[in-house]
DNA sequence: TCTGGGGTCCTAGGACCC
DNA sequence: TCTGGGGTCCTAGGACCC
């Protein structure tokens, strides 16, 4: 049984057709656990803990929305019901539901687990018009998955991702070209890429609550308000000129990972323990991905959510997990210095940008040198081929069959790592 | 009683080069 | 005689998105 499908279109469509379509999933993660576990349908559940990762539509009445803490959530909703999270089953029936998507058109960009771009322009002979496409589309994943999908149909990617948005829960929405100033007008600035809630406070106090006057807005007003990049960018959505089209296989620019740890001391015991696992984490994924990177950043907060970053450029390029963890204790411990005022800290993370590609042979060979962080030394040699050598165990074993001997016994994280895994881009 | 983990992009100052 | 302008890279911080 498909839900609401409100098709805001005329009959006839003039001019370019509305051939990009938003496909995105609805409160993905509760609505597979009602999908696995009957007793759990109908009511308001909360997949995490600590923090809520996602909320059914059920839960989402009282007010209880995905990132809110869970002693809040309890608070709006007493009887939310808190569910583990299922992760492996969300990347396979996300995979699913990608794979129907795939039937319709190979112009396909997934931006998230639960979430894509599709151009069916060129598929109307085979499958028809894309209103058609959108409606096959959702009978298909409630039907062969069991899951509720909503679809913005529209001229340009964004205001297709506003329909998708205008459609849920379990909704379809087709904009016609001619039509588009009458759909986006009235509708909140938050709506717009890339207005968060700081943004949509100043917006609200120079009396701009609507794309309609944001689109109307001059740009140099705009670029007073929020500064000069977001002021073009704002104007370009909000007029929905931007015409970029559906891009299959971005890569990643930078690799990272993080680890909340409650309120703990930063002794040189733990950090060794962290940020061992935390660069074991983020090389294997880069040598996993044959890349390498140039940059490499820290995050430190502390007790109040101030945080602050470290970061350094380096010579060479970097993949191995030594390396990465002796870089990356160094600027830790430098920004603690510098911050000799804090006492505990609650987060650590470590992250790669400046990546490049690495031919297999480039970190293989060493050349002179002895910097050991220096990725074509004999000793940044050695150091990849042990990693190298543990990455293949694992991949037929298991990621915790081997490791540094402080990262298996730290495998004690807050956050499962299947989890973690989750959250990745691909790139 | 502050709440996860993965990312992207922008700003702004300083160093350095021509 | 301390004065122009443009460009690139690095670093730190912040807003935002899923």
């Amino acid at each position: 049984m498909l839900g609401d499908e409100r098709v805001f279109a005329t009959l006839r469509v003039v001019g370019d057709l509305p051939s990009i379509l938003h496909a995105d999933l609805d409160a993905f993660y509760a609505s597979v656990e009602q999908l696995l576990d009957p007793t759990l349908r109908g009511r308001p559940i909360a997949v995490g803990g600590g923090v809520v990762l996602a909320a059914s539509y059920e839960a989402k009445r009282y007010g209880v929305s995905g990132g809110m803490a869970g002693w809040q959530a309890r608070q709006r909703c007493p009887d939310l019901l808190f569910v583990p999270g299922q992760f492996r089953e969300y990347q396979r029936l996300g995979d699913a539901v990608f794979a129907i998507l795939r039937d319709y058109t190979p112009a396909i960009e997934r931006i998230s687990i639960d979430e894509a771009f599709l151009d069916v322009g060129g598929s109307r002979r085979l499958f028809g018009e894309p209103a058609d496409i959108a409606v096959q589309i959702r009978r298909r994943v409630r039907d062969e998955i069991g899951l509720p999908i909503s679809v913005g149909a529209a001229r340009t990617k964004h205001l297709a991702k506003i329909a998708s948005q205008v459609a849920k829960p379990d909704g379809l929405v087709v904009v016609a070209p001619e039509r588009e100033r009458e759909f986006l007008d009235p509708l909140p600035v938050r709506l717009v890429w890339g207005v968060g809630p700081a943004t949509e406070a100043r917006l609200t106090r120079r009396g701009i609550t609507t794309i309609g006057q944001l689109a109307r807005e001059s740009p140099e007003v705009l670029a007073r308000i929020v500064g000069m990049a977001a002021a073009t960018k704002l104007t370009t959505l909000a007029r929905n000129d931007d015409l970029r089209a559906v891009r299959p296989g971005e890569h990643a620019k930078s690799v990272g990972a993080q680890s909340a740890l409650g309120r703990v001391a930063p002794t040189p015991e733990l950090l060794a323990e962290v940020l061992g696992h935390l660069a074991d984490r983020v090389a294997a994924r880069l040598r996993a991905k044959h890349r390498t990177g140039r940059t490499v950043h820290v995050r430190v907060r502390f007790v109040g959510m101030r945080a602050v970053t470290r970061s350094l450029t380096v010579a060479d390029p970097v993949a191995a997990t030594h390396t990465l963890r002796e870089i990356a204790n160094g600027l830790v411990r430098q920004a603690l210095l510098e911050n000799a005022g804090e006492r505990d800290i609650t987060l650590l993370a470590i992250s790669v940008s400046h990546l490049d590609h690495a031919p297999t042979v480039q970190l293989e060979l060493g050349v002179d040198g002895d910097d050991p962080h220096r990725l074509g030394s004999p000793t940044g040699a050695a150091r990849l081929a042990v990693d190298r050598s543990m990455d293949s165990v694992r991949s037929r074993f298991g990621r915790t069959a081997v490791g540094y001997g402080s990262v298996v016994l730290s495998e004690r994280g807050l956050v499962p790592d299947e989890f973690r895994e989750l959250a990745e881009r691909d790139g």
